[in-house]
DNA sequence: ATGATTGATTTTGTACACAATTTGCGTCAA
DNA sequence: TTGACGCAAATTGTGTACAAAATCAATCAT
């Protein structure tokens, strides 16, 4: 991988072969996803393909796979010729954005509320705990991080496969359009209220109620936005 | 750079330039999702990248290129150094699909019906008229597609973009389920008669009765598999 | 005859090289 | 000073070559 000469090479590849059994420029992917996630990417920034492959360490054709994947996840734009860069939302997606993840979310909740189990909601509480916390010692990215994940889990803990994987790209989605719109003085991304008063309403059985909350709570999200100034 | 090989190799890519400025693999990544959209390409079909790069006229990379956006709507399989092959879902994969389909088209009808415009109505009755002159016809693989697209069509009126890019996923993996799952002896996908009604409901600006027959037209659909026998 | 094993072929993964386009900078003229 | 023009550097697109892994077939042993 990184020497080109052929002893080297047949030494290093065998290494990868063990550590590395997945076809993998996934850790690239993976990594550039959760870079997009924590908002240590902001929208517009240009990705280098030679940039990023000395950075991991790899060439540029994983990297131009993990652009791949990445472009099907809508977390980067691609123009031809002219390379990738983290997604814009425009204000138009960023609002279809929020009223799809209401749509996805209540049935996730509506359906969670009807079945969650003692160790899940303590799993939950247990999450949300960690992300209070967080978020009361300032570290801002631990708790974006954490934020978004509660939201992950409970897609996961509905247990429809299909309906989370969906989630979770719409989910990822999300801090992009945060960060191009949020208001400057906000400061936490899901009001740790929020997800405490949701998790209490699927902890009683209460469909209707988990509904409201996560849709009030969505929509308090996307109230922080200010879809008047820029148009990317 | 300057160009002393030939003028003809400047010419000709010149021409590409303007029949092709997206830095395409694309074509082909349409082309193999409409061939499992019609479901000319079955569950579990090796696909071979030499074979594909040269029935393209493409180099390998390129269809790599196009098996990872294919694997990202995870309409193939991606094995590690064992290549890729149609997804084959599974039982419980099946099941999420249609319970997630129901869950977003519900969604979709029930705001499609509050703002259609007459224009809009017109275009969908030419569309299900169509598709019912293809099924009477005999020609199963172009009903097929008109059925699929019904539904795509949907999602695009609606006017969710989100949404829409959501759900083309989810129907464009319907057909594997149906290959994989469905009853031999059954013809059609969409009974003709479902469309027409969805149609109605709709246009009738009636949320409620559009919400329950789309819902009925996909359980219907998933009543016609039969998820005993084998186990992918 | 059946099963395992080894060797050759096929196929995938990755590095690399070249072509072509875009971009940035410097020069020149109005 | 400003604008356009043009060359040079940087960046992307694509084709090719080679290495590792898997698949398949034939051989050998039991």
């Amino acid at each position: 991988m990184r020497a080109p000469k052929s002893k080297m090479n047949a030494a290093v590849s065998r290494v990868g072969a063990v550590i590395a059994p997945i076809p993998l420029s996934d850790g690239v992917y993976e990594r550039i996803c959760e870079a997009v996630r924590d908002q240590r990417l902001p929208p517009g920034t240009k990705l280098k393909e030679v940039a990023l492959a000395e950075l991991f360490g790899v060439t540029r054709s994983a990297i131009r796979h993990a652009f791949a994947r990445l472009h099907a996840m809508k977390l980067i734009e691609l123009r031809p010729n002219r390379g990738a860069m983290v997604a814009s939302p425009s204000i138009a997606e960023s609002r279809d954005l929020f009223a799809a993840r209401r749509t996805i979310e209540s049935a996730i909740v509506d359906k969670l509320a009807r079945e969650i189990s003692k160790q899940q909601v303590k799993e939950l509480r247990a999450m949300a705990r960690r992300e209070d916390t967080a978020y009361r010692r300032g570290e801002m990215r631990v708790g974006l991080k954490l934020s978004v994940d509660v939201h992950r889990v409970l897609a996961a803990m509905a247990g429809n496969t299909v309906l989370a994987d969906v989630l979770d790209q719409l989910v990822s989605r999300t801090p992009l359009v945060l960060a191009a719109y949020r208001y400057a003085n906000r400061t936490n991304s899901c009001a740790n209220r929020d997800h405490a008063d949701l998790i209490d309403a699927i902890a009683a059985h209460d469909p209707d109620t988990a509904v409201r909350v996560m849709k009030c709570h969505l929509c308090n999200l996307e109230s922080q936005l200010d879809f008047a100034e820029d148009a990317p």
